[in-house]
DNA sequence: GGTTCCCATTGATACGGATCAAGCGCCAAC
DNA sequence: GTTGGCGCTTGATCCGTATCAATGGGAACC
C-alpha cells in the first residue's frame, strides 16, 4: 500500500507515507520506544525509506558493506552465518519490530546474511545518522544500547540451548519462544504458520531436519501440539513448558 | 601496587594512580581506542576505581542490579548463565582489555555471573556516566557500539561451533582463539596456562569434561600440542587449523 | 609428612541423534 | 492432466559423545 517509488504521488504525501514511526503499530517494540512525539519525528526524518523484500530474496549478505540497519516492519527473516568451510548456521529468525544488522557495526560490513522467508518490508536506518541523532536524544541512545544488549542476552540463551539441551527440549523452547513473540505482536500464540523449513529450524537448533520432524511427530502423539506441514497449533502449552523444566519422566 | 582505599596516600597521587587509561598498556584493545589524549582524560575521570578480585571470587552474579560495566585490567574471568532448572552454560572467558557486563544493559540487572579464574583487577565504569560522556565524544560512542557489536559476532561464532562442529573441531577452535588473544596481548601464542578446568571448557564448548580430556590426549598423541595439566604448548598450529577446515582425513 | 579433596585421565558401555534410504504429498510448470 | 521437484515423514542402522566407573596426581591444609 505505502509502496516506495513506483507510483508518482506528490512528494509531500509520499514523505508522509514513507515512514511514520509515530503512527507505526510497532513503535512500542522498536527503536522509538519511549520517545516523545517530537523526538519520534526526528527519527522519522532519518529513515530514508521502506524497502520491500520478496520471499526468498536477500536483504544483504555476509561481506556486504554496512551503511544501514533495518527494522522489520512486516514479514519474517532468517539470519545465518557461513563458516570458511561452508557450513551454515542460522543465528536467528527476526520478525516485525526487530532490528537487523547489528553484527555489522563491529567491522562496517555484514557478517550475516538476511533472507526474507515471506514477503517483507523493512525500514532502512542509516547508521551514521542514527549515531549522530542518538547523541542528541538520550532516550534513543539508551534504547539502542538496550537493543544491542538484548541481542547479546538472546544469544546467550541460544548457547544454553545448544550446549545443554536435548533435541525435544530445544524444539519446545523454540516453539514457546515463537508463541510468545507472536503474542507480543497481537497474533495468536496458539496457532501460527512456520515460515521456515524443518532444515532451517534444525540449523538454528543444532539438529538435523529428520530430528525436527520426529520431535514434531512425537509432540503431536503426546497431544502437546497439532502440526500439519507449516501450520502449528499448540494444544498443551504447560506440557511444552514442562519439557523445558527438565521434568524427570520422559 | 596501585591498590584502592586501604593505604592512605594523599588524594592527588591516588587519583593519578587509580586510573590512567592514557598510560594503560591496554588502551589499544579497550574502550579508549582511538581517543585523543584529552578525551582519554575525560574517560579516566569517569572510571571511579579499580577493583581487585581474588581467584574464585565473583565480580557479580546473575540478578544483581547493574550500575557499572567492568574492563578487565588484569587476569581472567569466566562468564556463565544458569537456566531455571539449574543447568550452567559458560558463555565466555574474558581477559585483559575485554569488557564485562554488556548483557546487563537490556534489563539493568546482570544476566550472567562473572567469576575470576585467577587474581584479577577490573576498572569499574559507571554506565550512566559512560552513556552521558559518549554523547559528547563521538569516537567513544562509536567504540562502544563496536564493542557491543563485536560481542554479538563472537556469540554467532560460538553458535556455529555448538551447532555444527564435532568435539575435536570445537576444542581446536577454542585453542586457536585463546592463542590469538594471548598473542594480541603480547603473551606467547604457543605456550600458555589454561586458567579454567576441563569441566569449564566443556561447558563452554557444549561437551563433557571427559571428552575434553580425551581430545587433549588425542591432539597430544598426534603431535599437535603438548599438555600437562593446565599447561599447553601448541607444537603444530597449522595442523590444528586444518582440523577446523573440515579436512577430509581424520 | 600425611591426609584430603579436587581435577584429570582412561576404559567400558549406553544412548541420542546423525546418516542412509524409501516413500509420500503438495505445488508449480508444462 | 501430467510430470518433476522439493519438503516432510518414517524406518533401520551407525557413530560420536555421554555416562558410569576406577585410578592417579597435584595442591592445600592440618
Amino acid at each position: 500500500m505505502t509502496t516506495t517509488g513506483t507510483i508518482p504521488i506528490q512528494e509531500v504525501s509520499l514523505k508522509n507515507l514513507r515512514v511514520a514511526c509515530s503512527s507505526c503499530s510497532l513503535r512500542e517494540l522498536c527503536l522509538p520506544l519511549g520517545l516523545s512525539s517530537e523526538e519520534m519525528i526526528q527519527l522519522e526524518t532519518l529513515i530514508s525509506q521502506r524497502t520491500r523484500i520478496k520471499k526468498g530474496e536477500q536483504l544483504y549478505s555476509a561481506g556486504d558493506p554496512m551503511s544501514s540497519l533495518y527494522a522489520v516492519r512486516l514479514g519474517f527473516f532468517k539470519m545465518s552465518v557461513v563458516s570458511e568451510d561452508g557450513r551454515e548456521q542460522v543465528t536467528g529468525f527476526q520478525m516485525a519490530g526487530e532490528l537487523l544488522g547489528m553484527d555489522a557495526i563491529s567491522s562496517d560490513s555484514h557478517t550475516c546474511s538476511a533472507i526474507a522467508l515471506e514477503d517483507s518490508e523493512v525500514c532502512e536506518i542509516p547508521f551514521t545518522e542514527l549515531e549522530q541523532l542518538s547523541r542528541n536524544i538520550p532516550s534513543l541512545q539508551h534504547n539502542f544500547y538496550k537493543v544491542l544488549s538484548r541481542e547479546i542476552v538472546r544469544d546467550h540463551g541460544v548457547m544454553m540451548l545448544l550446549g545443554n539441551m536435548k533435541a525435544e527440549e530445544r524444539l519446545a523452547a523454540f516453539l514457546i519462544n515463537l508463541s510468545q513473540r507472536f503474542a507480543l505482536r497481537g497474533y495468536s500464540s496458539k496457532n501460527f504458520i512456520l515460515r521456515m523449513t524443518r532444515e532451517e529450524i534444525g540449523s538454528y537448533l543444532g539438529l538435523k531436519l529428520e530430528t525436527i520432524s520426529r520431535s514434531f511427530s512425537k509432540f503431536q502423539d503426546q497431544g502437546f501440539i497439532r502440526v500439519s506441514n507449516k501450520e502449528v497449533e499448540i494444544t498443551d502449552l504447560p506440557a511444552l513448558k514442562a519439557i523445558l523444566s527438565g521434568c524427570p519422566e520422559k
